[in-house]
DNA sequence: ATTTCGACCGTTTTGGTTTTATGGTCGAAT
DNA sequence: ATTCGACCATAAAACCAAAACGGTCGAAAT
């Protein structure tokens, strides 16, 4: 694939994006996605296969971006303990994200929603990497007391998930902030060394 | 209200439950509850206002059977370390309970999944109580590490939140045993005073 | 050789209409 | 105190024709 072609398929992406964020898949017609690409709907199938095609590229690119967020994140302090507080921090803003993204999902087919999470799941599973490094590290620095980091890594991200049910469920539930921050304090409370 | 009148009222509930959670709220017809009761439909009115009346009396009468189940669970052990055990399983039966109980009604009215959700936070406000009260006990003991165990009860009530999202999203997640198993043994990790 | 598009096909969705089923009421009967 | 048959207004199901849609293909354009 020329590299010029690779460039139209990410906008085509990008593009796409927007409209099935607004409008969800069954209501996003090829039509549509080819007008706002100002082309003919039958060239857009000289880049993608079929909707599902398209859908499924776009979820990867939001998981992929989510993902660098995350990471950067992370990234932005050497501090074991800060490196949690950011990851955390960074997650609900993923939360969020994903829990629009649902939003606009709810009502339709339900194999898109499983796609959705078969991809979460490989972002889970990511996560858990980058968090289980954190935990190893701070372990090392005497900081942690885990002595099993990726078992304390994959509870912190189920525990992370469980904020994500009433924010899915109720759109009004504003006391998640606080319950971010409660749950913040005890991870952090239970993995430090006293 | 007499007594007789009580008694049928929940013979009712009980046969409406079985019916509801087989077809879901949309598809249960109250000629339906009313011939499963051998009673003509008017009578079923005689006892309750509406179909989501008797819809409500369901959902809070499961809950209290879970809340009670939990609560035997959790009060079959004096050592607080195996009080946290059993509750943690027990919660597990409520969670695929729920889950199926959320199945049935996934494709109809949100709020009625809204209601199921509002009589789960009580009951998850109450769960908290009990956790809390194990964790405090285990303090004194001097078995737990916890010097706050609100919060550490909230954590574990939010991390086996975390659990239902694939239990919920994907019926065939097989993993979950192991998944329990892991969280089961961070938590107990975690709270246990070395 | 790469990219675009108009014409076209089989299928699905939509919108409007009619029929049927359902939730709920009421007064009489038990 | 409890049951029920007759009844009503509304909602859901069934139906159908028209429009819209996803996807194909060969030709045209670049």
């Amino acid at each position: 694939m020329t590299v010029v072609k690779e460039e139209i398929r990410d906008q085509i992406i990008d593009s796409a994006s927007e409209i099935f964020s607004r409008f969800g898949f069954r209501k996003t017609t090829m039509d549509e996605i080819a007008r706002a690409m100002r082309k003919g709907k039958s060239s857009i199938y000289y880049y993608f296969t079929s909707k599902e095609d398209i859908f499924k590229a776009v979820v990867e690119k939001e998981a992929q971006t989510l993902r660098e967020e995350v990471t950067r994140a992370v990234e932005s302090s050497d501090v074991p303990t800060e490196k949690l507080r950011n990851y955390i921090l960074a997650r609900m803003k993923v939360i969020k994200n994903v829990s629009n993204f649902y939003d606009t999902l709810k009502n339709e087919y339900l194999n898109h929603l499983d796609f959705v999470n078969k991809v979460r799941e490989k972002y889970d599973k990511q996560e858990i990497r980058i968090l289980t490094g954190i935990l190893e590290e701070g372990q090392k620095n005497g900081v942690f007391r885990t002595d099993d980091p990726e078992l304390a890594a994959i509870a912190i991200v189920t525990a992370l998930k469980g904020l994500e049910i009433p924010l899915f469920w109720s759109k009004a539930n504003k006391n998640i902030e606080k319950r971010v921050d409660d749950l913040l304090n005890i991870l952090l409370y239970g993995l430090l060394r006293k």
